[in-house]
DNA sequence: TATTCATACTTGACAGTGTCTAGTGCGAAA
DNA sequence: TTTCGCACTAGACACTGTCAAGTATGAATA
């Protein structure tokens, strides 16, 4: 019976990376911590990574990847379906959500595997927005209503994270029934 | 003639740290950098603002303030001018917006009086939805009908000024009428 | 007028950080 | 057996936030 082949280098830091980011928050993120959680030297995250900036590009890739993949998986459902799983990846992928749209943190422009998987994302949205409202309407009224569908799921997910919207909701049903009410009103007021 | 009284320290020093988080971020701001903008030791920031985050919570209690101050103007003009009275807030004060929701950097429940304007200002969104869906409305659709009119407005703002909103888009005027779409259609879900 | 005292600073030190430069060990290829 | 590239380690540097302690100054008080 053959060992277990230890994770590798990189995995086991971007692991402790998107760790620190869902709790305390991406900033607290610290070169010499991730070397210190993988145990190994304090220059080890270098080599993969290049730099600090070189995780965040790691986690902003591989998080725009299970966006695309979760909205793509929805959006058989319909549109309010593919609505709320944009927030629910946000929940169950704090670490990531939280880096993704921080432009501070690593410019997706100098990584392009990276910003590959984010127009990716945007590409789903925007085909749907397109199949609600009809190939023949014109391109700045699509581009109102994609932005405004983005608008409403991205300010949910991030009043719900970030903001103080969690502390003002009861259970997790509640929740669970906001998410889907809010999708609800969303939809409704595209392509009329 | 007297001279110009000279801004007091901590306005300098805010103000200073405005700047920098309008331009790359507030998360470049750094004590010492601010103390060497005023001309001052690295240690006078400290005695105003005691900490780092001492001055995120004032950054905090002055934007909410301002926000509040606008959104209580707008609101006369509908529910549809209070919605973008606030996405023009984020963009005309970006540096205050990108630190007001920013929990990592400054926990407003150590600050009261950044708390008290966080909550007048959303007691006006609040009040503008019960004025919109009416009295007899039941609590929980209220803050689902809340938090979607702040979830839009939010969500537009922060992808317009960190996003990859502001790239796709061609001229400001454009970006003026995205607004105003985006907010007649959030409006339009609302009451119904 | 002399003394006290709070306010608004300055100076110095310390541990922690990102990152540059320069190594080291080691398995595979030649 | 030697070469070579990969995956690291070790040391140094300038910079950071913050603790502790000192200083100047103007107003209040005795």
């Amino acid at each position: 019976m053959p060992l277990a082949k230890p994770d590798p280098l990189q995995r086991v830091i971007v692991d402790a990376a998107l760790e620190i980011a869902s709790g305390v928050g991406p900033d607290a993120i610290s070169m010499r911590e991730l070397a210190r959680q993988a145990k190994v030297s304090h220059q080890a995250p270098y080599h993969h990574f290049g730099d600090r900036a070189g995780i965040f590009a790691a986690i902003c890739e591989e998080g725009f990847a299970i966006l695309g993949d979760e909205m793509c998986e929805s959006r058989n459902l319909g549109a309010e379906a593919l609505c709320e799983s944009y927030v629910r990846f946000a929940l169950n992928h704090r670490g990531h959500f939280r880096v993704m749209f921080r432009t501070d943190l690593c410019d997706m422009t100098s990584y392009p595997n990276a910003a590959i998987q984010a127009d990716r994302a945007f590409g789903i949205l925007y085909d749907e927005v397109v199949s609600l409202v009809g190939l023949d309407a014109d391109e700045f009224a699509i581009q109102t209503q994609t932005a405004y569908m983005w608008s409403v799921a991205h300010g949910l997910s991030t009043l719900l994270i970030d903001g103080p919207l969690l502390k003002k909701i009861g259970s997790v049903e509640d929740m669970d029934q906001l998410i889907k009410n809010v999708a609800r009103m969303a939809i409704s007021s595209i392509g009329v």
